[in-house]
RNA sequence: GUCAGUGUAGCUCAGCUGGUUAGAGCACAGCAUUCAUAACGCUGAGGUCGAGAGUUCAAGUCUCUCCACUGACACCA
C-alpha cells in the first residue's frame, strides 16, 4: 500500500515541563504511528513545541532568562522524555525556528491575498494565562479569570483580524463529515458552537516582542494560536529548509489525524480548517479530542500538589507498564482516572502473569523436551483451535485500532493469551510427555502456543514496543523488519529456529503506597 | 440557567429495540497444582442496577421528578 500517513501531537506549550497529560497524548500518537507503519504505510509522525506568547515571555522573565533560553531548556525536557518513552516521532517542530517563521510569513501572505485580514480594535479584559479576551462586565474593577484564578488585564489595542465568519458554511459542512471529529460526543458540541455563528478572531498582538513579526505591521506579532497551528504545516513540508507552499512541497499534507486534548478541540476543528481554506490548502482529515486524566479521583493541579510526574512514574513502573496502562485501561476519548493500585494490578496481571508467564512456561517445556527444535507436523497446524483464536483476535484488534479504540484492541491480545494458557491447561503436555509415544502431539501443542506468543508479541508492538522486542528475542525472531501483512499469518514461526533461554520478560511491579 | 452525556459488584466497564435467579476482567477467599514469574486452572463471596414516583403481566432497559459528576453555551463574579 505505502500510503502517506501524517499524524500529529499538539505542539506543546513550553510554559512548563511536560506532564502526564502530554505524555498520554504522545504515547497514543506513537501507538498509532507504529500501527500505521506496521501496516506498511509511510508515516510522518510529527510532534514539537509551541514557544511564543506573552505567557512564555513572562515565565522567562520570572526565571531571569532570555525567552529563547527558557524555551531551549523546556524543549530539552520534552525531547528527553519522549526519548525515555520510546516515542518514534519523525520530526520535532519548534516554532522559534527560522523555517517556521518563514513559513508563517508565506502563509500569511496567502491569507492576505484572499482578503481575509483586516485591522480592527479590541478592548476588554484579557487573561494572559488563556491568551484570550474574557467576556466579563466592563465595569468590573478587578475581574479574575475563572480558569487561572488570576487578575485579568485591561487591554485596548489594535489587532489584525481573520475573517472566520466568511467560512461559516464551509466549516459547517466540514464538521458534519463522518469521522472528521472524534469522539462523537465532542462533535456535537462543536456543531452546536458553530451553528451559533462564527466570529472573526484576532491573529495579532501589539507590544509583544516574543512572537513572529507581522510583515507590514511593525508593532504586531502573530497571536500564538495562529503561529502554533502552522507548526503542523512547517513540520510536514517535504523540505523544511525552504518553506514554500506549493503542491509539491506539501507532499505530507494534509494531516490524517491531529490528536489533541479536548480543551483545544475548537482551535483544531474550526479555526484551523478555516485558516487553511483561506490559504487555499487542504484541511486535515480528522481531529481526535481525547479526555483528561485525573488522579485517584481528583483533578491534578499544582494547587492540590498531586501532580504525577511522568518521569517518576516511568522510574517506578517502567516504560512498558506506563504505556500499557494508559492505552489499555483508559477509554481513549473519555476522561480517565489514574489509580496507582490499579496501575500495578493491571500491568502485573496482563503483562507478567498472563503474557510473560505464558511465554516462560512454554519455552521451558520446549527446551526441556525438544532441546531447540520442535518436530512439528505442518499438516496438523491448520486445524489448531489456537489458529482460529488468533485470527479472531487479530480481526478484533485491527478493527478496534482503526477506530482508535486502544482498550478493545489491547483486550484482544489478552484474550489470545488467555486462550493459549487455557489450551495448555487443557492439553497438559507435561502429562502427555510421560508417554514417549505422545511426543509428536506434544510438539504440535507446544508449537501452537509458541506461535500464539509470536503473534501476541507482534500485536503488542504498537503498545509496548520494548516488551514486544523482548518476547521476539526469546523466540529468536528478528524484530527489525516486521510488518503486519506478513507476520500475522499462522505458522510463520520456524520450528528449527531455536529459542533463547527463558527469563521473565516482564518483572512484576511492587505496590507501595506513596 | 439552557442543552447534552454519565451514574450497574471494592476498581475499570458490558448489558441492542423492556422478558426466566443482572454479566466480564482485575482485586479478594477457598481448592488444586508445577510446565511456569506464589504464575496458569477451577470454585466462591461481592450489586435494593444514583434516589423517588409512574406506565406495564413484566423495567437496569420506557416516562416524569430529583440528586451527583462531566462538558458545551448563556449569565454572574
Amino acid at each position: 500500500m505505502n500510503m502517506k500517513y501524517t499524524i500529529t501531537t499538539p505542539l506543546y506549550y513550553v510554559n512548563d515541563k511536560p506532564h502526564l497529560g502530554s505524555s498520554y497524548t504522545t504515547i497514543a500518537c506513537d501507538a498509532i504511528a507504529r500501527f500505521q507503519r506496521l501496516n506498511g504505510n509511510n508515516v510522518l509522525f510529527l510532534t514539537g513545541v509551541d514557544e511564543h506568547g506573552q505567557k512564555i515571555e513572562r515565565t522567562a522573565e520570572s526565571k531571569q532568562l532570555m525567552p529563547q533560553l527558557h524555551c531551549d531548556e523546556i524543549t530539552e525536557k520534552y525531547k528527553y522524555l519522549w526519548d525515555k518513552l520510546n516515542i518514534s516521532y519523525d520530526r520535532f517542530v519548534r516554532t522559534t525556528s527560522a523555517e517556521h517563521s518563514a513559513l508563517v510569513h508565506q502563509f500569511y501572505s496567502k491569507v492576505l491575498k484572499a482578503d481575509d485580514v483586516y485591522m480592527g480594535r479590541q478592548s476588554g479584559w484579557y487573561c494572559v494565562g488563556c491568551e484570550e479576551y474574557k467576556d466579563v462586565d466592563k465595569d468590573d474593577k478587578k475581574p479574575i479569570c475563572s480558569i487561572h484564578k488570576k487578575e485579568l488585564e485591561w487591554r485596548d489595542e489594535e489587532n489584525l483580524f481573520f475573517k472566520l465568519s466568511k467560512y461559516q458554511e464551509q466549516i459547517e459542512k466540514l464538521i458534519q463529515i463522518d469521522g472528521f471529529i472524534s469522539p462523537k460526543s465532542r462533535k456535537n458540541e462543536i456543531i452546536n458552537f458553530v451553528s451559533k455563528g462564527l466570529k472573526d478572531f484576532s491573529i495579532s498582538r501589539i507590544n509583544l516582542k516574543w512572537g513572529i513579526n507581522v510583515p507590514g505591521n511593525k508593532e504586531h506579532t502573530f497571536y500564538v494560536w495562529f503561529d502554533a497551528l502552522l507548526g503542523y504545516v512547517s513540520g510536514s513540508l517535504c523540505d523544511q529548509t525552504s518553506p514554500e507552499l506549493t503542491d509539491k512541497s506539501l507532499c505530507n499534507w494534509p494531516a490524517n489525524i491531529h490528536v489533541i486534548g479536548k480543551d483545544i478541540l475548537r482551535f483544531h476543528a474550526v479555526y484551523w480548517p478555516a485558516m487553511l481554506l483561506s490559504a487555499g490548502m487542504e484541511t486535515p482529515r480528522s481531529v481526535f479530542g481525547h479526555g483528561f486524566l485525573t488522579r485517584e479521583g481528583q483533578k491534578m493541579g499544582k494547587s492540590l500538589g498531586n501532580v504525577l510526574d511522568p518521569i517518576e512514574l516511568l522510574e517506578y513502573g517502567g516504560i512498558d507498564a506506563m504505556r500499557w496502562y494508559l492505552l489499555r485501561d483508559i477509554e481513549f476519548g473519555e476522561d480517565g482516572d489514574f489509580q496507582m493500585r490499579r496501575f500495578v494490578d493491571i500491568v502485573n496481571s496482563d503483562l507478567s502473569n498472563t503474557i510473560g508467564n505464558l511465554l516462560n512456561r512454554t519455552i521451558t517445556m520446549s527446551k526441556k523436551w525438544f532441546n531447540d527444535k520442535i518436530p512439528v507436523d505442518a499438516t496438523l497446524l491448520a486445524e489448531s483451535p489456537l489458529k482460529y483464536q488468533s485470527e479472531l483476535r487479530i480481526n478484533q484488534y485491527m478493527k478496534s485500532f482503526k477506530d482508535s479504540n486502544f482498550k478493545n484492541s489491547a483486550n484482544a491480545i489478552i484474550e489470545l493469551a488467555n486462550s493459549a494458557n487455557l489450551y495448555l491447561n487443557d492439553r497438559a503436555p507435561w502429562k502427555l510427555i510421560k508417554d514417549i509415544a505422545n511426543k509428536e502431539i506434544v510438539a504440535h501443542d507446544i508449537y501452537c502456543v509458541l506461535e500464539s506468543c509470536r503473534i501476541i508479541a507482534i500485536l503488542l508492538n504498537p503498545f509496548v514496543p520494548d516488551l514486544s522486542i523482548r518476547i521476539l528475542n526469546q523466540l529468536k525472531i528478528d524484530s527489525s523488519t516486521i510488518n503486519f501483512q506478513q507476520a500475522l499469518h499462522w505458522g510463520m514461526l520456524d520450528p528449527d529456529n531455536g529459542l533463547q533461554n527463558p527469563s521473565p520478560v516482564m518483572e512484576k511491579i511492587e505496590f507501595n503506597e506513596t
